[in-house]
RNA sequence: GCGCUUGUAGCUCAACUGGACAGAGCGUUGGCCUCCGGAGCCAAAGGCUGUGAGUUCAAAUCUCACCAAGCGCACCA
């Protein structure tokens, strides 16, 4: 079935184009928009009120006059459409809600997986955190949000790419490596202190543990181990917090097979590099970025913009209309450089989408719990798994839109009530299920029924089968805005959904077959699109409480 | 000093990208347990959208200037 707002937009194209002056209305000059009081209908649009601006007319005849031709195309999904103000409000017939819920009924929930978004590969990049030290709970925001982001794209039909960025080569993993080896010293009762800038966190005393048995090693040997056992310990912490990715790519690669080198040549003949102070500039500022910068040092050694563009390149050879990268405040900055990159290498600036996801602040309570990660004095992302559970975590972390600074309190977190919103989730997730459980218990037969969904009067029954309903929109509107938490918002209202409903009426009634049959049909149709939500979320919920 | 993000009810946040009288949850106050799990439901109170101007039929949203918070401003990532 047709989403229903885009039936209704169709309609108003075709009102439009009856109209002398008003034919071929541009795709974007036509918005449905779901009515933000009940007085206003099922949808509404501005669409006359902008129309008539365009062309010097009075909004409110152009209103009536489209109105008019609806009027007379009689479509039978509505009930009636009426002008107010300029907007044109529709009131859509409730049939069309229930003609809903049974094609979710009769083809098992399969009508809600609908590809709306056309052949479109994207590539997200997230996470890429260095492999010198845990993950943090930024790392863990930022891995929920992608991994979300990826179900939802891919579910609307787009090819994803979830992919892992490992910086394994430079000066991060040499500090690394000789914090690492001043820590075994110490172990070994020798005199060494940790390098300047170096890292100073007590998982590097953990690991020097484990190389006691070890003799003197060199410096390359520390490097190694370092870096090799905290990718493990990344791989780890993403597993046990429910997050894959389908690539994982290495910064050395990039010099290994001498792409690197190869692109700078391009870069230095088409003139975007040049020389100055002894050191290779790219001319990033002549792409918007504020000043130039560098990409071959004074010593001869390449900074990590040099291996970020091979990356890019590599990315956009890879065939990805849309580059996705997911990425902390801190490196905000670097965006536009790497922008500048993305359009000398060929590709459409336009489509790479940089989002920045903000800081969380931890709570513990009223207690603001803070936090250095260079000395060490962090709670990690595994820290925050063992306390209040991965799903718990991923749910707060999901709720909030990127852009905002999040809040987040540990004890809120594990609170066994209603001032905790996956609580509430799970209740009403519970609750469905318990239910359908119990009616089956009941054995009561429905072999050979059709459901009757006019026996569904009930306020609470037509709210419900409104919200089943939206379920396509919500993900369109992911897909268009990347706002994840639009979804997570969407699965609190289903919740109130149930238990409003819950509390008001009983589902299984042995005495009245009927009702009780159209009853599960929409409780099935709601419990359909609440699991298929929190599966796109990437959360699970336990079956019983 | 410059740049990015944020500022909305007591608290945490929405507002479908410029739409109608700015909405939820928590908290507060007052009501609901014969009956599928009351870990719930219903109702009320609560707002000059940080401040001041501007753009237009229409501004929380766009422009400018201030104020406040966070983060950046390297031949570090």
């Amino acid at each position: 079935m047709k989403n229903i707002k885009i039936r209704i937009k169709e309609m108003v194209r075709e009102a439009f184009n009856k109209l002398p002056g008003y034919e071929n209305m541009e795709e974007k000059e036509i918005s449905i928009m779901p009515a933000s009081r009940p007085e206003f209908g099922d949808f509404y649009t501005n669409a006359a009120l902008k129309a008539a601006k365009e062309r010097n007319a009075s909004p409110q005849k152009l209103a009536s006059d489209l109105c008019g031709k609806l009027a007379e195309m009689k479509p039978d999904f509505l009930a009636k459409a009426e002008v107010k103000n300029g907007f044109i409000n529709f009131f859509v017939n409730n049939s069309v809600y229930f003609d809903f819920i049974k094609n979710v009924h009769e083809s098992s929930g399969s009508v809600l997986q609908m590809p709306c978004a056309g052949e479109k590969k994207v590539l997200i990049e997230f996470v890429s955190a260095n492999p010198t030290g845990p993950l943090t709970i930024a790392h863990g925001r930022q891995a929920a949000f992608g991994e979300a982001l990826a179900r939802i794209l891919k579910y609307a039909g787009f090819e994803v790419v979830k992919e892992y960025y490992l910086n394994d080569a430079g000066r991060q993993i040499k500090l690394l490596g000789q914090s690492l080896k001043a820590r075994y010293m110490q172990l070994n009762g020798k005199e060494a202190s940790i390098p300047e800038e170096g890292y100073e966190g007590e998982y590097l005393i953990e690991l020097a543990k484990k190389l006691k048995e070890f003799r003197e090693q060199e410096d390359v040997f520390f490097d190694r181990f370092a870096s090799e056992s905290i990718l493990g310990g990344i791989k780890e912490d993403l597993r046990a917090f429910g997050v894959t990715f389908d690539s994982w790519i290495n910064e050395t690669s990039f010099i290994r097979e001498g792409s690197v080198n190869r692109l700078i040549e391009e870069l230095k003949k088409k003139g975007l590099l040049y020389l100055s102070d002894s050191s290779w500039w790219f001319k990033s500022s002549a792409y918007g970025d504020e000043k130039d910068r560098v990409v071959i040092k004074s010593d001869g050694s390449l900074t990590y913009l040099a291996t970020d563009i091979a990356y890019h390149e590599n990315k956009i050879k890879r065939g990805f209309d849309t580059l996705v990268n997911i990425i902390g405040p801190d490196h905000h900055g670097y965006i536009p450089r790497l922008k500048a990159a993305v359009e000398v290498l060929g590709g459409n600036p336009e489509n790479f989408t940089p989002i920045i996801v903000q800081l969380t602040t931890l709570y513990r309570g009223k207690e603001k719990l803070s936090m250095s990660t260079r000395k060490g004095q962090f709670i990690s992302l595994r820290q925050l798994i063992d306390e209040v559970g991965p799903d718990a975590s991923k749910f707060f972390f999901i709720f909030r839109k990127t852009d905002s600074h999040l809040d987040f309190d540990l004890e809120l977190a594990k609170k066994k009530s209603l001032e905790n919103p996956v609580y509430y989730l799970q209740y009403a997730y519970v609750r469905m299920k318990h239910i359908l459980k119990f009616a089956e218990e009941k054995g009561m037969d429905f072999s050979g029924m059709k459901p009757d969904f006019s026996l569904l009067k009930e306020e609470e029954e037509i709210i419900i089968a409104k919200k089943v309903a939206g379920f396509s929109g919500i993900v369109e509107s992911v897909v268009q805005t990347y706002g994840v938490h639009l979804l997570a918002e969407y699965l609190l209202e289903l919740s109130r959904a149930v238990h409003s409903y819950y509390q008001k009426h009983r589902v299984v009634n042995e005495g009245e077959k009927d009702i009780t049959f159209a009853r599960l049909v929409l409780i099935n149709a709601l419990f359909e699109v609440f699991s298929r939500s929190l599966e796109l979320l990437n959360i699970s919920l336990p079956d019983s409480m």
